[in-house]
DNA sequence: CTAGCTGCAAAGCGTTTGCACGATG
DNA sequence: CATCGTGCAAACGCTTTGCAGCTAG
């Protein structure tokens, strides 16, 4: 796979060393296809080099956050989520009832995005965000 | 005031005993006209009421969010914002460089609530929202 | 050789909980 | 008087930090 030497580049040309547990840790978040919490990601990593601690996990994370190749999202439960920052931005809402998360088309936070620029020339950063509210079901059982 | 009365009269019809405690608690939300941590209130309420514990305020923060009184956010820093849940909705435009925060109109995101209960049947919780990103000062500093 | 990175352990932070005492209706 | 609420202290879960040893450039 030609993925791991990228990121190994990546990390050396920001003066970075592509160290194993690294290059495990994202590999572990590139796989993952979705969020994962510091945990998940020890678990996963441990699976192929067990002697990793959580601190290196987080340590890593911060890094890859620093490199914009990582975001990460409070969804509410205590736990951030982390995910690869490679693909589309998507959006999630979160059911405060039954817990359950939905996907949100990216589509209508672009413009949101758009229209906040527009007006105040911010940049909203919103490749991963999390929307909290009640889902259909949950409504349907609240009366 | 009445006010004070007003939800002294709301704890109880809703089973809930109303504390002097409760009341002062209340009233530095009331007061305070924006977010407040749960050290903030602490302080205040001991401004008046110097043996209060963090757990008393946390205990009926707890209470106040199930009476729809008072509303939780979680605006990146670890710790809770509280809020009144009186006023209008706003909403926040957090910035990562400067850690500034900027107010949002709530139109924009009533718009968004309305599509997303239309398209999913979902009803977003949107009455106090933090948007992260990075405001027009710091855009022009990374260049 | 001299950074930088790691694992371990311990601390830190906001928040929650167990418990006996006190206040409330 | 039975119940609910309180203060205190201790525990909790997630995250961060100090430190000595190891590893890569």
């Amino acid at each position: 796979m030609s993925c791991e030497k990228d990121t190994a580049q990546a990390l050396k040309e920001s003066g970075h060393r592509p160290t194993p547990q690294r290059l495990l840790i994202l590999g572990a978040l590139r796989h993952a296809g979705g969020h994962v919490t510091a945990v998940e990601i020890l678990e996963k990593v441990r699976a192929s080099y067990p002697y990793v601690d959580i601190s290196t996990v987080y340590r890593t994370l911060t890094v890859l956050k620093e490199m914009r190749l990582v975001t990460e999202t409070d969804m509410g439960g205590g736990e951030s989520q982390f995910e690869w920052a490679g693909g589309e931005g998507h959006h999630h809402l979160v059911c405060k009832g039954c817990g359950k998360v939905a996907l949100l088309d990216d589509q209508r936070m672009k413009a949101l995005g758009k229209g906040i620029m527009s007006s105040y020339g911010f940049r909203a950063d919103l490749g991963h965000f999390a929307v909290f509210g009640t889902c259909a079901e949950c409504l349907k059982k609240e009366e």
